[in-house]
RNA sequence: GGCCCCAUGGUCAAGUGGUUAAGACACCGCCCUUUCACGGCGGUAACGCGGGUUCGAAUCCCGCUGGGGUCACCA
């Protein structure tokens, strides 16, 4: 019987959480749900001058957001407690006493201006920029004298250079490195406190971690962490190194590439199952030409064997595909609620709006504005005519629906008609309306497009009954009059 | 620069020796229609290059080119 699938996400709380960390995080994720295993969110902040609070409370809103949760971590905690690493600096220290006393590791005093000085020469010379080992044999009595008058100093692992270091990796196959490029890199700073590497595999090893899914970027570093794993006599977790995320013009990914972090996409209105999906579909395929993958089904689905080995470069446009497709499913109760801070801001609404008139109506026009929005921000453009009198006409709008001469007279036709028409509601409009047609001797468009325009300002929209009706017979002829006016006045082609 | 990874349309991505080389986004056209969106139909567009292996290579091997990563007292 295999041991019970543990993995983890171990973000560094310096900054916010970026779609390839959602992305690697999702697939963790997904992995573990998938195998019944257990998923540990680790917060890895060894960096103490970059870490933040604001940070971390950020990285884990943007994951209960996306509707990751996770078995074990900082806020809920769990067996392996604590899931900081600035909590666990005793258990890095106990381990680096272990080390020290079996001689695998080493101080070493040099300084960084040394080491940088060592890796300036090397470059001159094209050498590698390696660790000189000059500390690394100084005499029992030598080290004791200096580790005595405090010399500062950092430790590092004493590697053989000799064979070869095969890392398993589920994604990418056997990836064999020579053990001559790995020189002694340290593990514990100068500052008392360990390095990402050893900190790393410490928990790893700790917190019984059997697989480790993580970003290509740590590829290299593998070997590294396997001569830890081989330190501590431990047997190395599974590897998988899923690819990185490239921004459009193929580079990494940085703020200079416009919204990179998963809190920026909630901002710009993206649903979290949205941008879930389409991170699962870039570097993942189920194998079928699905392209509409939930979570529960994602979890069905997934397997390390189907990650692509390639980096993807991200395309905004299919995630707005995807939103648009999550937002039209939702109801417009939903809707509302999603939006009504930003209604209530723009004064669309009370804050406490109870009539339910109000409400009611309000469900209308987003349930007909919805259906051709492909998110929030579309939806709530596509509001404005019913909230906002009309002060603009589209100007390509205007060019060709207000310029045959009758127009202001069929507008107010209109007005005139509509101003007996009861009830006020679409199916009794849209017949009223066709009879003018008719007797005006006019194509349905010749009408329609003009009064569209002279109604909401703009020639997209719902129906065009629709409209009339949402907006009601008082406000319909109004608007009617005051486009003929402002045509007859010339006050339009202006704007 | 050393080492490591990768390489199918503009983007994502099927494909694991024999296919007319899927599908999706985007783009274009047509249909539907009072507009837009949705939906439906169709179209443009790809195996980076050069050598092998093989009866036969997108698929296997080598080289090259290109992209990415890493070599920090960052993670």
């Amino acid at each position: 019987m295999d041991k019970q699938v543990r993995v983890r996400f171990a973000p560094s709380p310096t900054g916010a959480l970026h779609i390839g960390g959602a992305r690697t995080a999702y697939f963790n994720w997904l992995f573990a749900r998938k195998n019944q295993g257990v998923f540990v969110l680790r917060i890895d902040d060894t960096d103490r001058a970059r870490s933040t609070e604001e940070s971390y409370r950020q990285i884990l809103d943007s994951f209960q957001w996306l509707g990751i949760d996770w078995d074990e971590g900082p806020d809920c905690g769990g067996p392996y407690a604590p899931y900081r690493q600035s909590e666990r600096t005793e258990i890095y220290r106990s381990h680096l006493q272990k080390l020290i006393a079996e001689d695998k590791v080493y101080p070493c005093f040099c300084s960084a201006e040394q080491l940088q000085a060592d890796r300036d020469e090397a470059a001159r010379e094209g050498r590698p920029p390696r660790y000189s080992g000059r500390c690394r044999n100084l005499s029992p009595e030598e080290r004791a004298r200096r580790l005595s008058v405090g010399d500062p100093h950092v430790y590092r692992l004493r590697t053989d250079g000799g064979g070869e270091t095969v890392v398993h990796d589920l994604i990418r196959g056997d990836v064999v490195f020579q053990n001559s490029e790995i020189d002694d890199f340290i593990v514990w700073k100068a500052d008392d406190s360990p390095t990402y590497h050893f900190a790393s595999c410490v928990d790893d090893l700790a917190m019984q971690i059997t697989h480790v899914i993580r970003a290509e970027e740590h590829l290299s570093n593998t070997p590294r962490h396997v001569a830890l794993f081989e330190a501590f006599a431990a047997e190395p977790p599974v590897f998988a190194h899923v690819p990185m995320i490239l921004a459009p013009d193929r580079s990494k990914l940085s703020k200079r590439h416009g919204a990179t972090s998963v809190s920026e996409y909630r901002d710009m209105g993206i649903l979290p199952e949205a941008l879930v999906n389409y991170l699962l579909l870039l570097g993942f395929s189920p194998g079928d030409d699905r392209e509409i993958v939930d979570r529960e089904t994602a979890i069905e689905l997934f397997s390390l064997d189907r990650v692509a080995k390639h980096a993807a470069v991200y395309d905004v446009k299919k995630l707005e595909w995807l939103n648009a497709h999550y937002f039209r499913a939702q109801s417009p109760d939903v809707v509302i609620d999603q939006i009504w801070k930003q209604i209530v801001h723009l004064g669309y609404v009370a804050p406490d709006e109870v009539d339910r008139h109000v409400l009611a109506w309000l469900r209308t026009v987003v349930e007909f504005v919805q259906t051709r929005s492909r998110g929030t921000a579309d939806l709530i453009e596509g509001m404005r005519p019913y909230f906002e009198p009309v002060t603009t006409y589209d100007e390509k709008g205007v060019r060709k629906q207000f310029s045959d001469k009758a127009t202001p007279e069929r507008l107010r036709a209109v007005a005139q008609r509509l101003a007996g028409v009861a009830p006020f509601t679409a199916p009794v409009i849209e017949s009223s309306f066709r009879a003018l047609i008719d007797e005006l001797g006019l194509k349905a468009g010749q009408l329609i497009h003009p009064v569209r325009l002279a109604l909401t300002g703009v020639t997209v929209g719902p129906g065009l009954f629709d409209v009339i009706a949402m907006l009601g017979r008082e406000e319909t002829c109004e608007r009617l009059a005051t486009a003929a006016n402002r045509i007859d006045a010339g006050t339009i082609a202006a704007q």
